[in-house]
DNA sequence: ATAAATAGTGAACCATCATTCAGTTCTTCT
DNA sequence: AGAAGAACTGAATGATGGTTCACTATTTAT
């Protein structure tokens, strides 16, 4: 059973992110989220030592959820660039879905404090996107390449170009069609398939 | 001549930039800014409405600034491909060469209200981009595809593989291998030159 | 030279919120 | 029940830094 405590804390960073959710960043103060979680302005500094904490747990949790997401995709049976492809639609689906979350985790102007939070929370999908490029690049399939430039360009790529869609309102027919165009864009970005070496060299896993 | 006025504007501007080139936005507070021009606080505000004008000026002409070197860029002589590729590599190089100001301008949290400006300031490239993207595509060198996305995804992605060497010094072999890859990156983006039209249709200028 | 207008000063002000803490209520244990 | 402690309250506090304004200095016009 969930312990007083850890019921507490989870309530508020509940309140914290349906806050984030409904109305993005700018509507969330300390008293707001109290309120929402219909407790004490106090009280939440009995659980978090600051905003920028709760912050920081708040975007870390929601970006784990994510990033779990997108990992599933990954493991999709496929080539590596297939399932570069899944990830890149798994992340813009739902990032579409959840536009004022998505806007608000990605791009919404924060407090400078915060704003480096955010930064750091995109190493991990740059992480992804790297290990599947060098998956790829063992396996043959892509021209061996700097996999951590790569991906960085891919994910700061896929963010700038949803930034747009994110803060209007859903066009139905379009969003595939936007998808489409990032999931090419990237498969483009890898480079064509390498011919296989001359010295007809197996493709080697680490 | 310069009226005393003008003289003025340029000066307060002047110290806000070099506050911003050599010590990044954090440094610079209005009082900050009023000290290094050598004048009053207050006279800050004969001049800008707020410091948020302030400092959309100092954007808007910095970018304009380096929006000019990358139209110059575009100029030169080559297939919109290469051209593209010009434009990249004068991006990256003037943006290593002065990194805090860079840093400053891309990517340092800022307060709110000024990272609103700045999300603004990145619509120029795009557009530069995406001009070139749609001449290639009417001159049969790219396949047709939605050039505002595919800007949007390059300038992003171009950044994003930048930040990370911003805020590092400057290793020199480095460099040039950076870049060497955002640029290949990008070029691959673009796709495979398309077969030409099995109509033997001319490509076509608007 | 004197007045009017304009330019300039900088200490005080104020708005915003995160943060604190003295006091109260609720739990738990004997 | 009663005491000890933990949980909780919310109005007051405080830090930051942009902005104002009553006042002084300088320039321009008569």
């Amino acid at each position: 059973m969930e312990s007083r405590l850890a019921e507490r804390r989870a309530r508020i960073l509940g309140a914290a992110r349906n806050l984030v959710a409904e109305a993005g960043y700018s509507a969330v103060s300390v008293p707001a989220i109290a309120k929402r979680a219909g407790v004490s302005t106090g009280l939440i500094y009995n659980y978090f030592d600051s905003k920028a904490v709760l912050f920081d747990e708040l975007f870390r949790s929601a970006t784990e959820h994510e990033i779990e997401a997108c990992e599933a995709a990954a493991r999709q049976p496929g080539s590596a660039r297939e399932r570069i492809g899944y990830v890149i639609e798994t992340f813009a689906h739902r990032a579409l879905a959840a536009r004022q979350l998505a806007w608000a985790l990605l791009a919404e102007p924060v407090e400078t404090e915060i704003e480096q939070d955010r930064l750091r929370f995109r190493a991990p999908y740059r992480r992804l996107f790297a290990a599947l490029i060098r998956e790829g690049i063992n396996d043959g399939e892509i021209a061996d390449q700097d996999e951590d430039v790569v991906a960085a360009a891919m994910v700061g790529g896929i963010v700038e170009a949803l930034i747009g869609p994110l803060s209007e309102p859903p066009e139905v027919g379009d969003e595939d069609r936007l998808i489409h165009t990032i999931v090419s864009y990237c498969a483009n970005a890898l480079g064509s398939i390498p011919e296989p070496s001359e010295l007809g060299m197996a493709p080697y896993h680490d």
